[in-house]
DNA sequence: TTCCTGAAGTCAACATGGTTGACATGAGGA
DNA sequence: TCCTCATGTCAACCATGTTGACTTCAGGAA
């Protein structure tokens, strides 16, 4: 965690803008940073990192969820799931239990402290989303939804 | 690049939505993803990667650039820089030369390659923006990016 | 002039998170 | 019984980042 490249990085108002949308493109790249920042700082404390928020979170939607079904969702081969699983296993911030019925899948579950910590990371980011659409009212925000599902429904 | 995966990640549609600000973190990560997907997948076919581009486009904006500098507007070690720096180099889509005056510092500038590359990635990146702007109108633009500098202002 | 300092740059070792490939295990259906 | 398929594991590899320890060299101080 480079404190002091933060700054410097966020704000590079000495980078000339060769096409009108540069600006656009620097603020996705910036925004992205600033919503995670301070997340993942957090999350660096508990000794944990991005993927295993990842984890956390779809997990927290989605209880009971059997592992094909996650790495699914996170777009992610299952070797590149077995290493953050199974530390947030051993930490016990998840549960695995085969169901009755279902027996070949594990169905996973956050526990107490998962819950806990999942929420902490997530609060962070909702934090600065909340900030920002704060400042820029109700009318603001929606425009911002729609632009971004514009954004992410393209492929 | 695991096409297949894409496609699952981006919609998640089944994910719960446990708070309020949930659907806005989603679109976040996956206006993210939306926005650099096509120019990641170029980039590789080149044999490069977000870093690289990262270098292209600030080295593009700032003509005559010296390491110092770059390393601060990046926000990386200069040990994290050397390596795809170099890889530039080689490749020759970066020249480096030394000012007569300034001997100190190496000065980096794209060549008509380097310019080629970043600025063909970064079309990708802008044609999608500028396609979810035209969705929107100039007023959601504009919406978005007061959203997007408030976020990004955070820190 | 010589020497020292400090910025710039490089090299080595390491951590992390991702990839593929190969294979083991074990439940459940044909 | 046997095959299939989800799960789990191991190994090798790659890319990107980190820190620490160097080298190099310009330019000021002695």
């Amino acid at each position: 965690m480079a404190k002091t490249s933060q700054a410097a990085g966020l704000h590079p108002a000495s980078l000339a803008k060769l096409h009108d949308l540069d600006a656009a493109l620097e603020l996705m790249y910036y925004g992205w940073r600033g919503m995670t920042l301070e997340a993942d700082a957090y999350l660096a404390k508990q000794g944990l990192s991005r993927p295993h928020h990842r984890i956390l979170y779809v997990v927290a939607r989605r209880p009971d969820i059997a592992i094909g079904s996650l790495i699914e969702i996170l777009g992610i081969s299952k070797q590149a799931l077995n290493r953050p699983l199974n530390l947030l296993l051993e930490r016990k911030l998840l549960t695995s239990k085969r169901s009755p019925e279902q027996h070949r899948s594990k169905l996973l579950r956050l526990t107490a402290a998962g819950q806990r910590i999942e929420q902490r990371a997530s609060d962070h980011e909702r934090k600065v989303l909340r900030e920002a659409f704060d400042r820029v009212g109700a009318t603001g925000a929606a425009a911002w939804m729609g632009v971004m599902e514009a954004i992410a429904d393209t492929n």
